[in-house]
DNA sequence: CGGAAGATTTCT
DNA sequence: GAAATCTTCCGA
């Protein structure tokens, strides 16, 4: 089963830490690849001097992130990569979170020819790597995820049996850390709040060491 | 209208 | 540790 509209238009870090576990689907004509969310991060509009709509218009870029939750926000950073956002709450609440790893599980192969790169473990885990991985682009700039394209889907969704996608037991609280954001240093004390969630000890996460 | 910086990745 | 590379935003 796909993700609720009332799912995404929760408070955002309710939905950064409720993402972990989930199922990143992309179709891309008939083409599926999917990964599992193991890392994410909130941003958390105004009050958040790291988030794009710290102090931005409804009409910039951040544009996508005042409607209600359940929508992507895509956008091209350093010249050359893509990131991938799920945006959250309600409308005019310009919130969104960060997709920043992946563990590759299905299309492995769709991936390795995106990614030129043959390792698993370097496929998804950051937010550059996993949109060339899922070929997330601008084109995909305020797409609905209750549409086709590019959608997210409970660990229970029997699409994952069909596929004979590998289970993961439930996860539990304990198995869930959380932690400062990556790369955001400029952001003064917003540097420091603890809006990244990750599964503890996945291989497939961004950073290896949990930022202090 | 120009310049700087960026929620990154890759290679040295 | 630095380059690659281009969109966005901010200041003049």
């Amino acid at each position: 089963m796909k993700l609720s509209r009332s799912f995404y238009t929760q408070d955002t870090l309710t939905v950064a830490k409720a993402l972990l576990g989930k199922y990143l689907v992309r179709n891309q004509n008939g083409i599926i690849t999917i990964g599992r969310i193991v890392e994410t991060e909130a941003y958390l509009g105004p009050k958040d001097k790291a988030a794009h709509s710290y102090k931005a218009s409804p009409f910039g870029r951040t544009n996508v992130m005042y409607q209600e939750g359940g929508f992507a926000y895509v956008y091209f950073i350093y010249g050359m990569h893509y990131c991938f956002n799920v945006v959250s709450n309600q409308k005019e609440i310009p919130e969104a979170v960060l997709i920043r790893a992946l563990e590759p599980v299905y299309g492995i192969d769709v991936m390795q020819k995106r990614r030129r790169q043959e390792s698993i473990k370097n496929l998804t885990n950051g937010p550059g790597k996993l949109c060339q991985a899922m070929d997330i682009t601008k084109e995909l700039y305020g797409e609905d995820l209750l549409k086709d394209s590019l959608y997210i889907i409970y660990e229970t969704d029997p699409l994952l049996k069909t596929l004979k996608i590998p289970s993961y037991p439930l996860l539990s609280e304990e198995q869930i850390l959380c932690t400062k954001r990556i790369n955001i240093q400029y952001a003064e004390e917003a540097k420091d709040f603890l809006y990244r969630f990750i599964i503890k000890d996945n291989p497939h996460l961004s950073v290896k060491k949990i930022p202090v």
